[in-house]
DNA sequence: AGCACGCCGACT
DNA sequence: GTCGGCGTGCTC
């Protein structure tokens, strides 16, 4: 018998080891770890496959220490699953089953399953409850719960019941008041289902269809506008599951994961959730984790990483926002948690539910292929209008600092109506550029092909690319002329705003004026309060928050994503153009949109805005069909950067020459070309783009390449990578 | 990645 | 003389 061992390093493949002295033969082995030696270190692996014989020297293959877990910490289908994807996305197997591990089980550690218990001492009990509430108010409160639980309170509880409860109870230990033991957590919670609202029609067409296809794999595209209540329909369903005592798996964007969104849940269903996002500590993370994957948790939701997470009674899956981009891994190993939440739904026969106002057009393109069922909400549940959206041109009206007179106006009436106006514009800061009104000299970054950015707060220079920062020139570094800011940022409209409707209080939300943690609250407090009436702010405004009393969205430099070099440019401008939209007017208030352009005649713009995402949509598909981008075609993407662009240009090079293109012209190459933005952080960028409308065509060539490539002496003096399915082309 | 080996320069 | 820089090779 030969144990197959995924090793957490970036080699492909999996190491073939002996079983254990003591192995019996009739233990399953497959999802547990092990400890081993591998090289001249010791390390943990995990047992991913078993095999007959190895095609290893059997005289250096070595025998496993010993196997840490009793039950397997990755079940068979997600083995499957994650051997799948390091194949498909091409990389290091060690690292791709890594990634769906804890800290804790990443390093040997045992799974745990064990909490702490407190509860009161009898000097603890015996305080005196008016004093103590006097003295201490948070003890008090902690002491009063402690008081009503004689059987103690485990410290999970504890998290829900205060904030600094570690704090406080620290205190009380301090004192001799409690005590605490170890128990084993319990994998059986109560859940309670409250009743949601009503349905409408078409809320209840789309449940019965999915309740339908539960018994097995079944994907669904729900496409359903902002408000019309994608997230009833997803409650609904996910009722059914929860009732068949199955798990739910709720996968978010980044920033869609919000305090309101739980607190939706929470109030719906009264269960045990886990919860899963980049911001959690190692010991949180694998709380979670365990809660997932014990089968505690009704439901797990999370962020991209929670894709990978296992679960014991796995029911359905739903991706909301399928279309938003921050599921897609875009460092090491570059997943798409969307594609993975697909496939491993397949794997665990359950239906996915991929939602949006706004899908992606993969997701539209394999509607269209009959892979997956596309389910509608047109219509806001309360009749409300849909907001209207109308093109501003540029070129015909003036504008001051980057904001029209007719977006100014109409902000002015709105405002006046006692409406809150949006304006959204991605792009922070003061101004992108520093010019000189003597020589034309801009402030450019040394390390990067890219201006710098003037912050006006800060008084600094910043390049957005590499993060330098400097102190703004007093003059010209060439002439000595005078300096001037030319384009507009966030803190300058705001800045404009307060010049031309000084009577309304403003706030600005992006990454520089929400960096303090909590500041972000308390800037969306003053919006929903209603104190602020003017909201500035980048894509951070888009995701996740509603604004009821918004009225009037502005949208600032659509431009920008019609001529972009990447051809997914329009799409990304679409779908922010009606995630925006979908910010306003959900009260009785119909919303207006008023987007900024030069090029009102645009095509796919003019077609977004007289007949919605959905004709925009087909019109983009059609244009993707004739120039051959996915989802026509798949491709695999080489990127490579170095201290010197002829370095880099000679390793794409060489993987160039190594790559043998089918004679049927199933498969292309483009490049190797620099990249659009050459120079970023001081190395040298250049790619080289592989292109397939057969995806086993392409894939069948990656792997024996990709073999070859990493033998290239080049490739040791430049950094690469494979990107496949890449989102974007840079 | 993590570790060891090996081959050159600049220190006590 | 040796400490340490990082280029190279290997891991079942």
């Amino acid at each position: 018998m030969i144990f197959q061992v995924a090793i957490n390093a970036p080699l492909h493949g999996l190491f073939d080891y002996l079983p254990p002295a003591d192995w019996t033969g009739d233990q399953d082995v497959l999802g547990k770890r092990v400890e081993v030696f591998f090289g001249r270190s010791k390390t943990t692996g995990l047992i991913a496959g078993v095999a007959d014989e190895s095609s290893f020297p059997a005289s250096r293959l070595r025998k496993v220490n010993q196997i840490l877990d009793k039950d397997p910490v990755l079940n068979e289908e997600m083995l499957s699953l994650l051997l799948w994807a390091a194949a498909y996305y091409q990389h290091p197997v060690g690292e791709v089953i890594a990634t769906a591990l804890p800290l804790a089980l990443r390093q040997g550690k045992p799974l745990g399953g064990i909490e702490l218990v407190w509860s009161l001492t009898p000097s603890g009990a015996e305080q005196d409850s008016a004093a103590l509430a006097r003295r201490a108010p948070r003890q008090w409160e902690l002491w009063q719960k402690l008081q009503q639980s004689p059987a103690g309170i485990s410290e999970i509880v504890l998290a829900d019941l205060a904030q600094n409860w570690r704090d406080t109870l620290k205190r009380m230990l301090d004192k001799g008041w409690v005590s605490s033991r170890e128990e084993q957590i319990s994998t059986e919670y109560p859940l309670e289902i409250h009743p949601g609202p009503t349905l409408t029609g078409d809320q209840s067409t789309a449940v019965a269809e999915i309740i339908d296809a539960c018994s097995g794999f079944s994907p669904f595209l729900l496409f359903g506008v902002t408000g019309s209540g994608k997230t009833e329909v997803y409650f609904e369903a996910m009722e059914k599951v929860l009732r068949e005592g199955r798990q739910v798996l709720l996968l978010v964007p980044e920033i869609g994961l919000t305090p309101q969104l739980l607190a939706r849940v929470r109030a719906r269903f009264d269960g045990k959730l886990a919860i899963l996002h980049s911001g959690l500590a190692d010991g949180e993370r694998l709380a979670s984790w365990r809660d997932a994957a014990s089968g505690a948790a009704h439901i797990v939701i999370g962020t991209r990483s929670a894709a990978l997470v296992p679960l014991a009674r796995p029911g359905m899956i739903i991706v909301d926002e399928e279309h938003d981009p921050s599921f897609k891994q875009w460092e090491g190993f570059r997943y798409s948690a969307r594609d993975m939440a697909v496939a491993r739904a397949r794997r665990h026969k359950v239906p996915v539910i991929l939602g949006s106002a706004t899908p992606s057009l993969e997701s539209l393109y394999n509607v269209h292929r009959g892979r997956y069922r596309q389910l509608d909400l047109p219509e806001r549940p309360g009749a409300v209008t849909h907001p209207e959206i109308r093109l501003v041109d540029l070129r015909a009206h003036a504008s001051n600092e980057g904001l029209s007179t007719p977006l100014v106006l109409a902000a002015e009436k709105h405002l006046a109506k006692g409406g809150q106006v949006l304006i959204f514009l991605n792009r922070r800061g003061y101004a992108p550029t520093l010019f000189c009104t003597g020589c034309g000299w801009t402030a450019r970054c040394k390390r990067c092909d890219a201006g710098m950015v003037v912050h006006h707060r800060e008084r600094r220079l910043h390049c957005h690319h590499c993060d330098t920062r400097r102190p703004i020139p007093e003059t010209c570094e060439e002439c000595h002329e005078e300096l001037a800011p030319v384009g507009q940022g966030t803190e300058r409209v705001e800045e404009t705003l307060s010049q031309l409707l000084p009577d309304y209080p403003q706030v600005r939300i992006d990454r520089d004026s929400t960096q303090r943690k909590g500041s972000m609250e308390g800037l969306l407090d003053q919006i929903r309060s209603g104190h602020a009436r003017i909201l500035t702010g980048t894509q951070m405004l888009t995701k996740g928050h509603d604004f009821p009393d918004v009225s009037l969205v502005g949208v600032l430099n659509a431009d920008q994503g019609l001529f972009g070099t990447d051809f997914r440019a329009s799409e990304r401008l679409a779908q922010t153009i009606i995630q925006v939209a979908g910010r306003a007017g959900r009260a009785e208030r119909p919303g207006l949109v008023l987007v900024q352009t030069q090029y009102p005649e645009h095509p796919l713009l003019t077609k977004l805005v007289t007949e919605g995402y959905a004709a925009f949509a087909e019109a983009a598909l059609a244009e993707r069909e004739e120039s051959g981008w996915p989802p026509y075609s798949h491709l695999a993407l080489m990127r490579a950067e170095s201290p010197s662009m002829q370095q880099t240009l000679a390793f794409l090079d060489d993987a160039r020459r190594l790559l043998i293109l089918p004679e049927d012209n199933s498969v292309g190459a483009l490049g190797p070309a620099a990249a659009p933005m050459e120079k970023r952080a001081g190395r040298f960028r250049a790619q080289l783009l592989v292109e397939s409308r057969d995806r086993s065509a392409l894939h069948k060539l990656l792997t024996p390449w990709l073999a070859q490539v990493r033998e290239l002496p080049e490739g040791r003096k430049v950094r690469w990578s494979i990107d496949v399915d890449p989102i974007e082309l840079f």
